[in-house]
DNA sequence: TTTGTAAGTAAACAAACGTTTACTTACTTT
DNA sequence: AAAGTAAGTAAACGTTTGTTTACTTACAAA
């Protein structure tokens, strides 16, 4: 007698069936990725994706139900699941404010800049009303994304170390010219001078700390 | 005999020509911009907007080449254009360094809370590779968008009121958390509580001040 | 080795895409 | 009033879109 898991899932038999080709699937994605960094969301399309993946379009469909579905996948368990990782990678939120400030600035940059696709998605999804909605929506779900920063923040709020702000607030001092920084670096790569340098990011990190300083 | 331009321009002839109807021009570009903003970049097409627009596609290729053209010019000429004129307003580079912020994110606030689709089309600017690339281009050709804001910014930096830093730097910290917090008002407008207040904005703003500060 | 399953493919579907063709309309000048 | 122009339209162009159909392949269980 073999043993079956307790449970097994409705309208899958996993016993005979033909295993999925994981690199597969992850090429999709990785691909997916890639032509929306360098040609924008706008321009991609299911058999453009396909193509590049070196994969029937029906592949795509096994996982996904619709193209909808394909990019609200990507951007909330591959991107942001990814990105929240490495922003919280030796984070606590015991932490000093202005040590834990750098450590979340530093693990940002350093994981944004070597993953540019990934940040190419993660503007789309400020901009894109798929997307954005679609994070709304898992936020509320699944309590919040970078719930340990919330934390962090909120206990700096009760100990008067910072202002009082709402929490997006504090998100959108912490973040934003982060971002940006990230992005004039992608814009700037290919130029003569390179303009955000870790020094300069670590001074307007400072400038930021000082800003929400009570 | 009748007077003509000195130098009419090559192809067309001013004076036997069936006139514009501007109302059209207006209309497409305000219908397109309205697209964006419900449905995203990615979900515009020439043929909705046409139908929306109430106008055979092909007027709107009586004024753009083609459908890049059409995006490059509504984000540089229509959208870019009133933004920064709007930012500007009483703005002047001999302000006080609070007083002369404090000014810009209230002309920015209250310009982009009345104008959602300008505001949506700027935030896809940031993602979209096409607008990203068009914006960069005509800021190099055309002299800087913002000029008076990069003046009062290298003012304040030679007599030593604010931190050294390049002007992208600056224009993050000034620009980015901003926007953020007009992302937020919009996603917050349905809900019961309203988070960005004017209060709000305005704490924000002297933190951010204070940050720059030397 | 046979069999059953889902993974996966190649080709095709209708619909929508960006753009153009062929034509009509509205206005100005003569 | 007639003539000439570009503005503007309706319909269609070939292509590409998202998705599906019909089929084959690869694997695990029996």
């Amino acid at each position: 007698m073999q043993y079956h898991l307790a449970f097994p899932i409705a309208g899958e038999n996993i016993f005979t069936m033909r295993p999925k080709n994981l690199e597969k699937e992850e090429a999709i994605r990785s691909i997916a990725l890639q032509i929306i960094a360098a040609e924008g969301l706008e321009n991609l399309s299911m058999q453009k994706l396909a193509k590049a993946a070196n994969v029937s379009p029906r592949t795509i469909y096994i996982k996904y139900e619709n193209k909808e579905d394909f990019l609200i996948k990507l951007f909330i368990d591959e991107v942001l699941g990814a990105y929240e990782k490495a922003v919280l990678e030796n984070f606590s939120q015991e932490m000093d404010f202005a040590e834990g400030v750098k450590k979340i600035w530093s693990n940002t940059f350093q994981y944004l800049k070597n993953n540019r696709p990934h940040f190419a998605l993660i503007q789309h999804g400020k901009a894109s009303p798929l997307l954005n909605k679609a994070f709304q929506k898992e936020n509320i779900k699944e309590g919040h994304f970078f719930a340990p920063i919330h934390h962090f923040l909120a206990l700096n709020m009760e100990k008067g170390i910072i202002r009082n702000f709402p929490d997006d607030v504090h998100r959108a001092m912490l973040f934003s010219p982060l971002l940006d920084l990230v992005n004039e670096y992608f814009d700037y790569l290919d130029r003569p001078v390179q303009i955000i340098t870790e020094d300069v990011l670590l001074e307007c990190c400072e400038a930021i700390i000082k800003g929400m300083l009570k």
